[in-house]
DNA sequence: TTAAACTTTCAATAAATTTTGAAAGTTTAA
DNA sequence: TTAAACTTTCAAAATTTATTGAAAGTTTAA
């Protein structure tokens, strides 16, 4: 395989599995070509790659930004905007980890609590089911959660050195 | 909040949270039904507890089995099929992960070696920006694999008494 | 100022995904 | 057998999500 072969094979790839785990296709795809290229780009080079729009384009890489995984560059003397992604995998591990703890997990987590806290009758079957799924998917959450901002805090170091012991 | 509204929310915000993770919004709000009810349920049941139809609730009562989430089960003297789910918290994870492991990273994994394997002219920073970020999530996504692999196999007891004393 | 260069917005449109429901298929009891 | 009870299928419709592109907005240099 050629170059240029893979490359839209590796956009193609990050796209499938963006959009298998709930992220935009597109947002992955302009993520994937950022991540592979060595200079930044402008909008107007990331259109005319990915053959997406003007309008889908300036959304995606406002979103990718807003996701901490890509940043605007100026260069001295020019007028357009540049984007560049950041290619340390651990970071964008993380950053992608981040988000996702703040968007979805913690409204889950606050629901839940709710949920646990509702009274009935303790002789109703239908409660004591209702009551010991909440509870324990609730306790998981949390585990999650815990687990999460620790490894948010963990530098990469730490984590591929003493989890992968454990992990043996 | 009575009991019956938290079943609403409960199975409202399941769907919701499936859905953010690329799973059938109804497929969750199933899954919770079935995770809140004490006896097994019908297609019928279903069927009119979340108004869905026929057809929508056979194939993703077909899926939820699919997914190892829920089973049949067959009451004696009755034709109807009962469906009931897996109420283990630890036991759903395992299930969740074990299966988008094999449908989503397996193939990523496979298409990323060869993908490390594309030759070209180390001085080309094109190439060599596409050789480092391929590699590095190459085995970022080989270290989620292996972790994968090592919570599947080990027990609920195992995995929370002995992680969390690492992650404290 | 102004006008060129560039960015953002958003209603309309397109694409992808999910759901419906009626018809076809299957199983079982008599 | 047969017919009632039940399950499955799948093309069409509905819904949801993503994309377009032209117009409006902003910034900058002169």
């Amino acid at each position: 395989m050629e170059l240029e072969e893979a490359k839209k094979k590796f956009i193609e790839t990050w796209g499938k599995l963006g959009s298998e785990w709930g992220i935009n296709r597109t947002m992955a795809q302009v993520h994937a070509l950022l991540l592979i290229s060595p200079e930044a780009l402008t909008t107007e080079e990331i259109m005319k790659t990915l053959s997406i729009s003007r309008g889908n384009a300036n959304m995606t890489l406002r979103d990718l930004i807003g996701w901490g995984l890509i940043e605007k560059q100026h260069k001295a003397g020019e007028r357009k905007e540049y984007f560049h992604a950041d290619k340390d995998t651990w970071n964008i591990a993380r950053q992608v980890a981040k988000e996702r703890r703040k968007r979805e997990l913690d409204p889950v987590l606050k629901a839940l609590d709710e949920l646990t806290k509702v009274e009935g009758d303790v002789n109703n079957p239908e409660y004591q089911t209702f009551i010991n799924s909440v509870t324990d998917i609730n306790k998981l959450a949390k585990n999650v959660d815990k687990t999460l901002d620790t490894m948010l805090k963990a530098e990469e170091s730490w984590f591929w050195g003493s989890i992968f012991k454990i992990f043996k």
